[in-house]
DNA sequence: GGTTGCAGTATTGTCGGACAATACTACCAT
DNA sequence: ATGGTAGTATTGTCCGACAATACTGCAACC
């Protein structure tokens, strides 16, 4: 048999200038926070019509290098942010039909270890942090809640000093979000046990006992499951596509 | 002070374009292996202009929702594959200075939960996968022996049966990349070290001893940080922008 | 000094249309 | 059935156009 041909591709000119922009980004050439040319500065540069830059910057556009700043014209180079990045992963496994039970291993396996590092690393700043994220038991608006139960393990993660981790979790907690929801509406108690196993994973935290942290994390994880059960949330079943980032809560009001 | 005024935001219309198909496709209206209509179809039924259908079209390509099938014209939905999802994690991650350390340390918390998972869910299929990616420790090429270290740990998320796990894991296992082949060209003994610790693992797996896995694994990847500090990698230091998916087995040599 | 108003320019978003290259299709000949 | 061939459909890329709007500089005004 001879040496079997490999399928030669020719890339079209949109995802060469794509790969060029990307390139220059990547390498540092372009930092965050400088300004793109123009479109037809590039296209005049890069020898292509405007039209075909066009399509590249929507590759990087949708990738989180490239954004608009509020009623900007130029587009800005930029670093993409957590909760970007997340929202693709998010829709990836729930296309994948990422059941609940899955996701919910995983937070298993991550946020004891989480808890740990964060005992291990707090600062008075991180642990304010996870004070002010901590379930109001008493508000009336689930989603609220559900989303400040979210929050929490971001303050846990932030705590932990670890960037990485941060992120490797957000998809997680955007893909809870909804069983959160639905939890929380039904169980009448999530609320307050919740709140109890957040103040003690805190209490841990704060007085920097790891194992502490880590055990009750645990505990606090394994509940969320019995919640889920109680809620009648079949494990087994595909997570469902929650609104993307309808999970994050919302602080508006950036001044500027 | 009056109520703020919230930015009314009017989106162009590309992007809604491109939430109008993304929304088809998670809504499962659209489903994977489906091909979409031509673009000038989609121009007519959406009543806007052919450019702005492909810019949208674009953006759902480097979602990963949309590819063209070898040498074909029209675009097939479908679902993001690992790889594509988590490079873009893996670009964002060294765009935000993520260091080895850090990635590191997540792999530290994550892994051996992994091993261990793998250990009680083995099969005869995912035992035999895990013993054809075993390193081999003579074989000269050093790029290919670090690939291989990484298709352990894919080999291991496979086996411990569960998707959200091995995606989660992608972006670290690509990050590491460009640090273990630094790893394995330096310092001569990594090889057999990383051979032995997999073949430990591989047997704790083999026989379903899920507490030996763990450890063994806490083990080998500890082993690694030391490699790491053997070869000269300055954990503290961002991670190098490795090509992408450099890490992953080239099956076959491009030539051009 | 700082604000306001205004004209002129630059830039984006969207459109219309064009054309070459190529994948697909249907039909015909062998 | 196989192979060839012509015609059609579709993409990639280009050209050009125009309205809406952000930016700039400058003059006028409090």
């Amino acid at each position: 048999m001879t040496e079997p041909f490999v399928p030669l591709k020719l890339e079209p000119a949109y995802r060469k200038v794509a790969a060029v922009l990307t390139a220059r980004i990547t390498e540092g050439t372009l930092q965050p926070g400088e300004r793109l040319p123009a479109e037809l500065e590039l296209a005049r540069q890069l020898g292509v019509h405007r039209s075909t830059i066009r399509e590249a910057l929507r590759e990087l556009e949708s990738g989180g290098l490239l954004r608009r700043e509020r009623g900007s014209k130029l587009m800005m180079v930029t670093r993409p942010d957590r909760l970007a990045i997340a929202s693709g992963v998010t829709r990836a496994l729930t296309l994948h039909q990422a059941t609940v039970a899955e996701v919910w291993e995983t937070m298993t396996l991550i946020e004891p270890e989480v808890a740990e590092l964060a005992a291990r690393r707090r600062t008075p700043e991180t642990v304010s942090g996870l004070t002010a994220t901590m379930v109001d038991a008493e508000h009336p608006d689930t989603a609220r809640a559900a989303a400040q139960a979210a929050e929490f393990f971001r303050a846990l993660a932030a705590a932990a000093a670890n960037n990485v981790l941060s992120l490797s979790q957000e998809p997680l907690l955007q893909l809870l979000g909804s069983s959160l929801v639905r939890l929380i509406e039904v169980v009448p108690q999530a609320r307050s046990r919740i709140a109890a196993a957040q103040r003690r994973i805190l209490e841990a935290v704060e007085r920097g006992d790891a194992a502490a942290a880590r055990t009750w994390c645990e505990k606090h994880i394994r509940d969320y499951r019995r919640g889920f059960e109680l809620a009648g949330i079949d494990l087994g079943l595909p997570i469902a596509a929650a609104g993307g980032a309808s999970l994050a809560l919302k602080t508006r009001s950036k001044k500027r």
